[in-house]
DNA sequence: TCATTAAATTTCT
DNA sequence: AGAAATTTAATGA
């Protein structure tokens, strides 16, 4: 009985982390692992912009990414952040994203890209994968349809405490009787994600922080779903 | 109710 | 020190 060496455990452990493959075992993971390096990518970096054609689909092994659109005028509209073991991008018939998305990276990030070849003998010889793309994919429908409800019937407040409760679930650490969203967000990320603007979100935190439904430090956000459940229960707009 | 503008203040690097 | 982020306040749609 031989000791796996220490980083083959710790890179396969990043690939059982992808959502996608979750259904696969071990000797299956080990046999994809061996397809595509992963690479470490400097917080910042865009990976994926408009009117990008690849058809590179990313495995994000650890890290924080953005999606997200620009307004004519220049403003950003986030559409979703993906955290650990997430994929974005496209394969040959699936994209993840409309064409006018960005895709950027809000921490130091490691990612994997796979190739349209190596993408297409995974499904094909993986039809498990495929399955849970699909999953995947619908599920990040539903979030979109959840965001333009929120967007047509609720004020800037309500859409914040339905983000905060939607980020914790994704994010969060327990704190506590709080929970620490574990992500770097400052006031214009929370704008950007609710159609607001930067200076009402700092308003509308500093009252949901009166209230004890989200407390700040250092830049450290954390909430107390239960609270922010019950609130958003007993005051139904209307 | 909330975007906008402006300006002061605090916190990060 | 300089940049980035937060805070407060006034105004108007």
């Amino acid at each position: 009985m031989r000791e796996v060496p220490a980083l083959d455990r710790d890179q396969l452990f990043q690939l059982s982390r992808i959502n996608i493959f979750s259904d696969l075992d071990a000797d299956t993971l080990k046999r994809l692992d061996g397809i595509s390096p992963s690479v470490t990518v400097a917080k910042g970096k865009v990976l994926l912009r408009p009117f990008d054609a690849s058809a590179v689909l990313y495995l994000l092994k650890r890290g924080r990414v953005r999606l997200y659109r620009l307004s004519e005028d220049g403003k950003m509209m986030t559409l979703a952040i993906l955290g650990d073991g997430n994929v974005f991008g496209a394969t040959q018939s699936v994209a993840l994203h409309s064409r006018d998305m960005y895709a950027e990276t809000m921490d130091d990030s490691l990612v994997c890209a796979m190739h349209p070849p190596d993408v297409e003998r995974m499904l094909h010889d993986h039809p498990r994968v495929a399955l849970r793309l699909m999953q995947v994919l619908s599920a990040r429908v539903n979030d979109l349809e959840e965001q333009i409800a929120s967007l047509a019937h609720e004020d800037v407040r309500r859409r914040l405490l339905h983000l905060l409760a939607t980020l914790a679930q994704q994010f969060g650490v327990a704190d506590g009787a709080f929970v620490r969203l574990n992500l770097p967000l400052t006031h214009a990320d929370l704008a950007s994600m609710v159609g607001s603007t930067r200076e009402t979100v700092t308003t509308t935190m500093s009252a949901l922080a009166r209230e004890g439904l989200v407390r700040t430090d250092r830049r450290q956000v954390s909430v107390h779903p239960a609270r922010i459940a019950a609130v958003l229960d007993a005051t139904r707009p209307e």
